[in-house]
DNA sequence: TTCACTTAGTTACTTTATGTAACTGATATT
DNA sequence: AATATCAGTTACATAAAGTAACTAAGTGAA
């Protein structure tokens, strides 16, 4: 009777990584700090509703940092953090994947 | 005026992955072709009905194969094609984030 | 000053996805 | 004949996501 083989952190991350719209949203980061409404137009598909809570979601992991520059208008920046930035090598594999595997006309 | 900077191909391999339960499915085929039922015991919360729509999903991406032996009672394989394998990159490194940035006790 | 616009969201409502549990049909075992 | 196993399916309930309109604080133009 084997029980529970997968390790809890890797379920974790897996957990965290396939949220409909997470992946999309850090790999947008990963090409530098921006703010709300730039990630929104980014990502066609992906409601402010949905961005609000992933990036609330996304913060309190520790993945994702928020930044209020008190000008005027306030400018209110999202980037990611050492741990958020770590997830680098993952989208590098699945760009590798997607070029290999995944046909380029769909 | 940026319009949809994304990669059409990553963007389908991060559909395909972010869908709730399909990593963890593919990483559980990944120790090797096993039935139905050991997939379903092996990932505790997924149940029988998710597990054959994603199963059928992922047969149809080619990424996981299905093999009838007609045994009897009939015994029927999940497995995963080299597109399948070709995948476990990608779980590397989830594994190493997952290592070196989530917390062991939670 | 009033009207319109921008940013960073929130709220109310609808549609879709997932979870739960019971059920099916074929075979095997007791 | 009754019960069990495997590989699912069906019906129903709950949770998540999509859509669109709205807010509040500030800016800019007329």
């Amino acid at each position: 009777m084997e029980r529970n083989l997968l390790c809890p952190r890797f379920e974790k991350a897996v957990e965290i990584l396939s949220k409909r719209w997470t992946s999309l949203i850090v790999f947008q980061l990963l090409s530098g700090p921006q703010r709300f409404i730039n990630i929104d137009q980014a990502l066609p598909n992906l409601s402010g509703k949905v961005l609000s809570e992933r990036l609330k979601e996304l913060e309190h992991e520790g993945i994702v940092k928020r930044v209020v520059f008190p000008e005027s208008p306030v400018r209110i920046e999202y980037s990611l953090t050492d741990k958020g930035l770590a997830l680098a090598p993952i989208f590098g594999e699945i760009t590798k994947w997607s070029q290999e595997w995944l046909p380029v006309q769909e």
